[in-house]
DNA sequence: TTGTATGCGTTATCAG
DNA sequence: CTGATAACGCATACAA
């Protein structure tokens, strides 16, 4: 049970002090103001003993963690999931770790989280956000704390990143309007969250909704959905995002003259599905880089690269909307 | 910019000492052993002030983060990410942060990250190990950190919680056998990889397998193993994983008479899809409960409730199957 | 019941 | 070039 070497171990092993070691170790500018000698027994010593510094000591006295803090609603979602990852393997590269937080759409759980920042001395933060004003996120987020909003976007108050849900949503309905549809349901996430209602608002300014369904974002309110539109004669769903999509076509049993499914983001395995689907799909590796990049920056002290970056989707249709349309 | 309140700011503001103020606001036993009044006194004056535990300093001083990293091969594989996201919202009740990393199926990364389990003095680690041997593993783990192995066992040497590859493997064999299938081609992810070769060697075993393409566990590898397949006449294809079988379903352009789909894990939206598959799925919550009823009783210091956990998979066809067979 | 003193491992300041 | 020494904020053994 030997306890790990620190600093001390190594002064003691090389006769020479503390701070020598640390200035050494350090490496860079300070480690050039000790002798070549001295430089290479501590070093050799080092690694000796193999020597790996206490981070946790580093941080209390630096206080900065190399630790990013990325907040979702829920990871569980492959958009999410798949942004996660490419963060991390970035992050990582760029020597920090990343605490992983779930918000559940929650703003207790938000504001939990967001105490922990100050707390645990995090340096960044990526997050999805629920509190809604540029008020609240101030008044919850430690002044001078690097952050990058990502999805929803809080006006003016921090860097950002997020898809263009105006054009996203044009799209969208440019290729409903091209099939020519004329009655169309919508089913929409939660309206107080900025991305289902800025979908939903478009896509009822664009089209002929003439019925609606709204609910938690997951796919049981797709089902739900479903059955609330079973006589509603819509020859189109537009759905605001991907699960309340899976839902819908989950309940789909008989597809002789499916409707066409419209919804935001990915439907796995759309190509072979028999029914239309036209999905307007984020650009997730360049959403997952732009974060990294607005946040780097802040992290060394220096401005973010632009205020906010605004990504383009495009419109994915499967085999079965070609054939019918 | 005022600094964060500390015990300091505390016992000055209340005129007693930052012991005193640590033991009231420390609770339990020790609080009870200080005046009702100066107790009342230095709550009020912690609410006051804000006043909220520097962790990163606490940890310095017990050696406890309450942080537990979970070490996975990918997080963007759904698979992974529901299991994260059960671990996280878990362990978050329980009042543990949780560190995300990705080791990409590549030991240096999965290396690099167990050493910074002792640097962050991180509490506890559920992994999805790279590295294959009990020695190889205790080696690179600190010894005493409560580990919880994920489903990929290695004998002996940890808690682990997995599904029963046998049983999910015959439980597909059956269900193929039951279907009459006699030409069977296997597209196996690498087999250095416990879950696939394990699969792989089960289904082999009972199965008629005329012909098998190995590769990375990726859609890619599923794609590149049709094209392969393709004048091979077999009338199932049985992948070792999800990602596989997306890519077989990717290539899959005609649907007349495709072969059976049998494969490891869920395939999203499988019940409409015009082909036959059967998935055998492990179940999720289940691993994701078992993996931190497996960690807590180690970090409360107490043995872990069983030496392993192992769980059931269970089958799922889809409408085109039971159609055909 | 409460205060003083010490240490956790680092970095940073200040002498020499 | 190098070594004491002082923080960082907290917890705790030891005094009083």
């Amino acid at each position: 049970m030997a306890l790990p070497p620190t600093l001390q171990t190594i002064a003691r092993e090389t006769s020479t002090s503390v701070s020598t070691v640390s200035r050494v170790l350090a490496g860079g500018a300070l480690s050039r103001r000790i002798s070549e000698e001295t430089r290479e027994r501590v070093q050799a010593a080092a690694v000796r003993v193999g020597y790996r510094p206490n981070l946790v000591a580093r941080t209390l006295r630096t206080r900065k963690s190399n630790t990013i803090a990325l907040l979702v609603s829920d990871i569980a979602n492959p958009f999410f999931a798949q942004i996660a990852s490419l963060i991390e393997q970035s992050l990582h590269r760029h020597g920090y770790s990343l605490m992983l937080c779930n918000s559940g759409e929650d703003e207790a759980r938000e504001i939990q989280y967001l105490q922990l920042l100050t707390q645990k001395a995090i340096d960044g933060l990526i997050v999805v956000p629920i509190s809604r004003s540029k008020k609240q996120m101030q008044e919850r987020i430690p002044a001078g704390v690097p952050v990058v909003v990502l999805d929803r976007p809080i006006p003016g108050a921090h860097a950002s990143v997020y898809s263009d849900q105006l054009q996203a949503a044009n799209l969208l309905c440019d290729v409903l309007e091209r099939a020519k549809v004329k009655r169309v349901a919508l089913v929409a996430g939660p309206s107080h969250i900025y991305t289902h209602r800025c979908r939903a608002e478009h896509v009822t300014a664009r089209l002929n909704v003439v019925v609606r369904h709204e609910g938690p974002a997951q796919r049981e309110t797709g089902r739900a959905a479903y059955i609330q539109f079973l006589d509603a004669r819509v020859d189109a769903i537009v759905c605001t995002n991907n699960f309340l999509g899976q839902g819908i076509i989950d309940s789909i049993a008989e597809v002789t003259a499916p409707p066409v499914i419209g919804v935001f983001d990915e439907i796995p395995m759309s190509h072979l599905l028999p029914i239309p689907i036209v999905a307007v799909c984020q650009d997730i590796p360049m959403l997952a880089e732009a974060c990294v990049n607005q946040l780097l920056p802040q992290l060394n002290g220096e401005a973010p690269l632009a205020g906010s970056v605004v990504l383009s989707s495009r419109a994915i249709t499967n085999r079965a909307f070609q054939l019918y349309h």
